[in-house]
DNA sequence: CATGAATGAGAATTCATTCAT
DNA sequence: AATGAATGAATTCTCATTCAT
């Protein structure tokens, strides 16, 4: 067919991303199958290549769209009052988008374990909005004295991101089991706030 | 039976799940190739097949085989006297383990993170008496107040063990840069048990 | 009929068949992209289909567009006084053709010279104007007692002929530095007529 | 199989370059097909790239094997009492090869004959040994007054080298009507030393 | 046991061609 | 007529696995 208009051709290429996202979530990119992503977004193999000139091309691509839907979200996020409310309105935030496109964030929460230093710097680079939110709260939090100013809170952000990940982690590993999407924005923020520790334990 | 004795026959073993380690930590398992692995064992392509019947198989064995080392060093290990001295001493050692087996390590932490519910179970599994020193450090920390009642001991074992995951991941990832293995029982323990927040009236 | 007249038809074919031309001269007949021939003409990939129903059509057309353009010169060529001066003055006009039409005529020369018979046998055909030409003069040297009549005058317009192409291919192959197009009239009658030998006797 | 010795493998590898030959002399080398190569051979398609890493490898190969073998025959050549004969005699050679070694003779004459100055310029190096042979002829031709000292040696032996891939190449188009194989020795010689003129019409 | 040549399933990618608009 | 999205056959190349020696 021709002559479908940009409408259908975006439409297209939306779809082969969300397959791409779902089966590279699936499989990982190495063992991902291009032939196999075409199929399942109604195409047939060749089809992709006219829209993603590689595999690789392919997947850069899932990964910057996952980026993107993650971080569009943040703009418009209200603060809290505290950095604690804050920062579970954040998550709360990020669930919703973990649970809408699923697929697209566990491509992108896998990338990010799997220490590929290329990769890893990629997805840092891309989450830049998302962590420079993180930062400003901590900031400040530390101003208002509720965030030890120990360490630089652009180092504090990346460990929460991390924080977060790894309870994505674990949920998708449990198979949902533990710990629920629903219960990360606390579990998160608690952890990364108060630690394990009783008050009086505390290192002085 | 054969004219090698069970020695060189554990030999060979040892050489090839070594650069199988070795390997699939640089490429990942889809990405790995079993003659390579062969040829850097220092035997030829067909070899490997006497003592592995597959690549998914061979696998397994590095993981397994990555499972005993990290899990060994944990029943001799000298408790502190406090639950944070225990658990820095437990972390030092598992640096240490990480530092001699770079490779099983890096192996077991990428599969760790990879989130497919078979082998992320098999991990845990796998990890059991590891977690079991976790939780006993986390119960008696319990009795001494110096760990908060509030979640179960095995489910902060296993968060702290991702927690030490999460720092090694961002150490592979960083290529080194932060944070080094030297700073990381500290940072670990004192992200565990302290949070980064700074509550009114905690610090004394 | 319809919205164009045929002049504009002619002008699009005419177009697409340059673009031909100098795509098959750059790439050959396997590496040819008829997607690329069309872009390169300044249509849509499909139109070209409009104008040639394959890709293998489309070549022999430029061959054929080759021979006819290689061919149509010689109708109005004057004929010098000598044999020697006929030839050269022939092998100007070929100069100049090939000058002007560099890309059909080296889709020509590469298929004469690939010495597929069926293609040989039509390019001869084709160049049965050229070749009568050059056979005429060639009967008036003999006539003159300027040619050996040893060889009969048909054959030995061939040879001409490929004696030519030979060293259109050499110029070509040594991208352009010997024998320059310049060269090559009074080079390939040189050859042809007094060859290399120094015969006793001969020079006068 | 394994174990077969290097004397099989070199077997195999010839059996390999020898089917290879045939088919890119059919077919060129961008239409030539690796799969088909191999199946020729005798072998399943993957066996081949045990021997060469890719089909560009394998054409060079394929190339250089036949300039080898072209060329090694000169080594024992007797040299005539004559320019003439001297020629005659290393065209009988060449001729001798053509016919045994037809495809490999193909590829060559085919490649040289392409005017791609990457392949032109290789094969002119490779041919080195048989344009030194030519220009040692001619040189001694030279001194002997049989061989007029117009033109440098050098570039008359690569004349003479295309008349006779020229002959080839008509041999080989015309389907072996004309010339025939056993005529090209004296044809492309006269061609060379005495040209088609009349004696008493050449150029004093 | 060790070897390494052979195998063939499979994957990425290209591109001539079709055809609805 | 022109367009260009879709198609799928075909091709290059990889590599896990087998097995004769």
């Amino acid at each position: 067919m021709a002559r479908v208009g940009p409408k259908a051709k975006t439409d297209a290429r939306r779809r082969l991303l969300q397959a791409a996202a779902g089966h590279f979530a699936r499989h990982g990119y190495e063992a991902a199958n291009v032939n196999a992503i075409a199929l399942e977004a109604g195409f047939a193999k060749g089809t992709i290549y006219n829209y993603f000139p590689s595999k690789r091309e392919l997947f850069a691509e899932v990964l910057s769209e996952a980026c993107r839907r993650a971080v569009e979200r943040y703009a418009t996020l209200e603060h809290g009052t505290s950095t604690r409310e804050s920062l579970e309105a954040l998550v709360r935030a990020d669930v919703a988008v973990v649970r809408e496109e699923e697929a697209f964030m566990k491509v992108l929460v896998r990338e990010a374990m799997s220490f590929r230093s290329e990769t890893y710097a990629l997805i840092l680079e891309r989450h830049a909005p998302f962590l420079a939110v993180i930062c400003e709260i901590l900031e400040r939090g530390m101003e208002r004295g509720e965030i030890r100013p120990k360490d630089p809170p652009a180092r504090l952000a990346v460990t929460f991101l991390g924080l977060l990940s790894l309870l994505y982690v674990q949920h998708w590993g449990s198979a949902g089991v533990w710990p629920a999407l629903d219960e990360i924005p606390e579990l998160v923020v608690g952890m990364f706030l108060d630690g394990a520790g009783a008050e009086k334990g505390r290192r002085s």
